[in-house]
RNA sequence: GGGCUGAUAGCUCAGUCGGUAGAGCAGUGGAUUUUUAAUCCAUAGGUCCAGGGUUCGAGUCCCUGUCGGCCCA
């Protein structure tokens, strides 16, 4: 940082003259400008009074945290509990003549004249504060610099108000940090959602949830470390400066590297380096790490996020399919106990209930190709009809017309044979047909069209009420060039994808260990790339030769974190489980 | 990229047919010693997203742009 003097020149008007002072009550300030002006002078007075109002000197040592003041009070609540109404005697008996320190925030204030409540924020709750003019003597006068949103220290006895409010009753109160600016509407909180997420920090205070999303997200980071760490996997952590592209279908962001004058991309993903760790000797390694995808921007796509991968030795996509299930009830445990421990078992009741999904039964098992005829027959469509005519339904933009046509019609009689048909997203299916180059290809179009967007409804718990995740097996090898080919049909592979609520959040597979049938397979994509395809990878020599040295047969997984907590939080957008997801940066 | 939709006080929102820019909260001054969205009186606060057009007159109608949201790709 330079030391320079910051003119904080105002955005607009003239240019400032030097030592003019600015009339006060000139009323040509803007609102927002004002408000700053009535805080920074009632910082000024305090400073003028010997006193700072951005102090460390804090009494920390002899603080409470709110938490522990509701614990230690608890005995003296009535019932029901959840009112958080005391009983003022008992109260008194348990207080005796205790006397607490706390430090946090000014959310609120009902002032009386010679007295006043107070509402203080710490981490773990809100409490009332109660300022009487009779008890705090000089240090009444403190109110009257303080602002919403200023951070406090305040020591008082504990006591029960006539409505039955726990509060402190003030023999001191300081301001120890100055909110310059004013916290938004208490009652309705900020809602816009742009500010949201652009101003995390007033989110977070306005709405608390918010908060208690990034603590679950710990939480549910720290149980998965904890469920992989018990079964004997290794955390490591793998290069996310790749100079080639490679462990996933993306595009990448380009960088650039100075000393070496190297061209360089932020990693799609780890997998590759992770799967060298086998060749290794590791047998059972995980990363949790940041991954990079230069795409748009959704309620389930951040261009930055979080993936958790791992890989075992000696095992097959179908024991990591018993892994997943064990893995997300182990998950859903942790957060629920986490919470718990927060104090905030009432949000994760609330979550869960919301859920429209239960963990609790079996998730569905289904091949793909079995999958997308039991889906069309749901449609009331011929399966066998309809996939003998997937690859005449393509169209592109050099489609003949009479050809699009004869499929215009074709499209129309099948949409009107049932609602389910209709719902069917014909015309993106055809386009997507149109792209696939393969029988493989066009398989996995058909699923993507056909099955998933129905799976949620299709696939229900016993009862009915929720949806049950489905792993989704099988994949056609076209579309999976890292994954081992089936032994009992090599045009398939040994590979699931877990979908939740109809929304992918797993990918695993049989790992490919044969050097051969992967530099084929590698080739393949640069020759995809050489065809203009955007989304492919580029041919790894080196871990070639890692395979030619003898990888483990093994098995690998992936989830996206950051959909994962969506999920279990039950929240809409993905911004809502990432502090700062990136936005276009403020129009100045 | 396409469709729909939005932007007015620090925050949350009204704004009629095109005719002087409004409320609540927050702020400021005052009253009030048990409130909890405290109440009451008074008061200040605006580049109506930006630019252009139509019009005697535009927050309002039209066009372009910027930024956002939802749906689709």
């Amino acid at each position: 940082m330079v030391s320079e003097p910051d003119p904080r020149a105002p955005n607009a008007g003239p240019a400032p003259s030097n030592g003019d002072a600015a009339a006060p009550g000139d009323g040509d300030a803007s609102g927002e400008e004002a408000l700053l002006r009535v805080r920074l002078e009632k910082a000024q007075r305090v400073r003028e009074a010997g006193r700072d109002p951005f102090t460390n000197r804090v009494a920390a040592d002899r603080r409470s945290l709110v938490s522990e003041l509701r614990a230690a009070y608890a005995p003296a609540l009535l019932e029901p509990a959840h009112e958080l109404r005391y009983d003022p005697e008992k109260l008194s008996a348990l207080a005796g003549d205790a006397s607490h320190v706390v430090l946090g925030r000014l959310m609120g204030r009902r002032g009386f004249g010679k007295a006043s409540f107070l509402d203080l924020r710490d981490r773990t709750g809100d409490l009332q504060l109660f300022a009487k003019k009779d008890v705090l003597g000089a240090a009444f006068d403190v109110l009257a610099e303080l602002d919403l949103a200023d951070h406090v220290e305040a020591e008082g006895r504990p006591m029960v108000t006539k409505k039955g409010e726990l509060s402190l009753e003030l023999t001191s109160l300081r301001l120890v940090t100055k909110a310059l600016r004013p916290p938004p509407d208490k009652w309705h909180g900020l809602t816009d959602v742009d500010l949201r997420y652009r101003r995390r920090y007033v989110d977070m205070v306005a709405n608390p949830e918010v908060a208690e999303v990034i603590a679950a997200r710990a939480i549910l980071l720290r149980g998965l470390r904890t469920f992989l760490d018990e079964r004997g996997f290794l955390e490591v952590e793998t290069p996310s400066l790749h100079s080639l592209i490679g462990g996933a279908a993306a595009r990448p962001f380009e960088t650039h590297h100075n000393a070496l004058d190297l061209q360089l991309y932020l990693r799609i993903a780890p997998e590759l380096y992770l799967k060298r760790l086998l060749v290794g000797g590791l047998e059972r390694v995980y990363e949790i790490g940041r991954c990079y995808r230069n795409e748009g921007i959704s309620t389930r796509h951040n261009p930055e996020f979080t993936m958790v991968e791992l890989y075992q030795a000696y095992a097959t996509y179908e024991d990591l399919m018993t892994l997943t299930e064990e893995m997300l009830r182990a998950l859903d445990r942790a957060l629920e106990q986490g919470m718990a421990q927060r104090g905030q078992s009432a949000l994760y009741e609330r979550w869960r209930a919301e859920r429209p999904f239960t963990l609790g039964e079996p998730f569905a098992r289904v091949p793909m190709a079995a999958g997308v005829e039991e889906a069309l027959r749901k449609a009331d469509l011929d399966p066998a009809e309809v996939l003998q005519s997937l690859e005449r339904l393509g169209v592109t933009e050099h489609t003949p017309a009479d050809q699009k046509a004869s499929g215009d019609e074709q499209v129309r009689r099948w949409a009107a044979r049932s609602e389910r048909a209709g719902a069917i997203d014909w015309g993106n299916l055809r386009r997507a047909l149109g792209a696939a180059e393969s029988g493989g290809e066009r398989l996995f179009v058909a699923y993507e069209y056909f099955v998933e967007p129905f799976l949620a409804e299709d696939y229900r718990s016993a009862d009915g009420a929720k949806s049950v995740p489905v792993f989704i097996v099988d994949y056609p090898a076209e579309v999976s060039p890292l994954a081992r080919r089936k032994d009992s049909d090599p045009t398939l592979v040994d590979r699931f994808e877990l979908f939740v609520d109809s929304r992918e959040i797993c990918n695993a597979f049989s790992e490919l260990n044969d050097p051969v049938d992967q530099a084929a397979r590698f080739r393949d994509q640069v020759e995809r790339k050489s065809r203009g395809a955007d989304e492919t990878m580029d041919y790894d020599e080196d871990y070639i030769r890692a395979l030619e040295h003898g990888m483990p047969p093994a098995a690998g997984f992936g989830m996206g974190i950051d959909r994962m907590i969506m999920m279990l939080t039950h929240q809409p957008s993905i911004r809502d489980v990432i502090a700062f997801p990136l936005l276009r940066p403020e129009a100045r």
